[in-house]
DNA sequence: CCGCCAGCCTGAAGGC
DNA sequence: TGCCTTCAGGCTGGCG
């Protein structure tokens, strides 16, 4: 489900209210999650700080522990002062002395993982909305692109916390066609893209995310972007630039859409 | 080495 | 009403 602006909404949602905060119990109601938290033991760590990388939740907790949360496709975390009356697709709860943190799954594709390392890095390409991320960096990593540019940007080892929604806003904001081989691009499409990049991810972060099913912030509230998708979903609706009719195609067993005219 | 696809899961929605 | 198919915001492993 979510992407780089939803996970980015729930860190922000938890930071403050969780840190500092000691954890008194974990219950697990997932065998699969069971599994992977097998032999490893939480209970009594504190929580230092709360981040995201990508699409990933990083609970630093002290003596160099991380647990690392994985929403997938329709992962929640939700934070309630009190115990409130049972959700459906509970797959664990952490009671902190303050509050508890529900771990919410519909459809059971999320993951939970404790670490000691940030292997995270090895696997994940830079952060969009970094310093890092500039002209140079796209330019170099798109030169060497086989792929169709919007498989490109959902690849999580190039640029991180893009996925099928927002790929799709960006490339749309940008003006470039979904299928265009990723190295075809030229030196003011790159530009363009960078910026396209930048400004769906900060706007939709400003706007809490986007809602189209299951997304939920921390504190259970929507997000507000799904108002302001100008391509996603708009199958056969008329371009909002230019009135065209949005086409849908297939990439790689994922959907996209785009307009033919605004989008070369 | 690279690109692609099935598989992992469940539930909602649409067709018949 | 009910059954069947398709689809969904992600990622991985294995195949060609």
């Amino acid at each position: 489900m979510p992407e780089l602006p939803e996970v980015e909404t729930i860190v922000q949602g938890l930071k403050t209210t969780l840190s500092q905060q000691k954890i008194e119990q974990v219950r697990i109601y997932d065998s699969k999650l069971a599994k992977m938290l097998a032999g490893k033991q939480i209970t009594g760590k504190r929580i230092v700080n709360i981040r995201r990388r990508g699409k990933y939740i990083i609970f630093e907790l002290n003596e160099g522990l991380n647990l690392i949360v994985h929403l997938r496709m329709s992962g929640r975390l939700l934070y309630q002062q009190n115990e409130r009356k049972p959700l459906r697709w509970v797959r664990a709860v952490i009671k902190l002395d303050n509050g508890l943190l529900v771990f919410q799954d519909r459809r059971r594709l999320g993951v939970m993982e404790l670490s000691r390392s940030d292997d995270l890095n090895c696997r994940l390409g830079v952060e969009p909305l970094s310093p890092e991320f500039d002209s140079d960096y796209l330019g170099q990593k798109l030169a060497a692109g086989k792929r169709p540019i919007k498989v490109f940007l959902m690849d999580q080892a190039i640029i991180a916390g893009i996925g099928n929604i927002y790929a799709q806003e960006i490339l749309f904001a940008a003006g470039i066609h979904p299928r265009r081989q990723a190295l075809s691009l030229g030196d003011n499409e790159i530009e363009r893209l960078g910026e396209a990049i930048r400004n769906v991810l900060r706007l939709a972060i400003r706007h809490q995310g986007t809602t189209v099913s299951d997304f939920q912030n921390a504190d259970g509230t929507e997000g507000n972007f799904q108002n302001l998708l100008k391509i996603y979903g708009r199958e056969k609706e008329p371009c909002l630039i230019c009135q065209t009719p949005i086409k849908r195609i297939k990439q790689q067993g994922r959907t996209t859409y785009f307009c033919e005219q605004c989008q070369k």
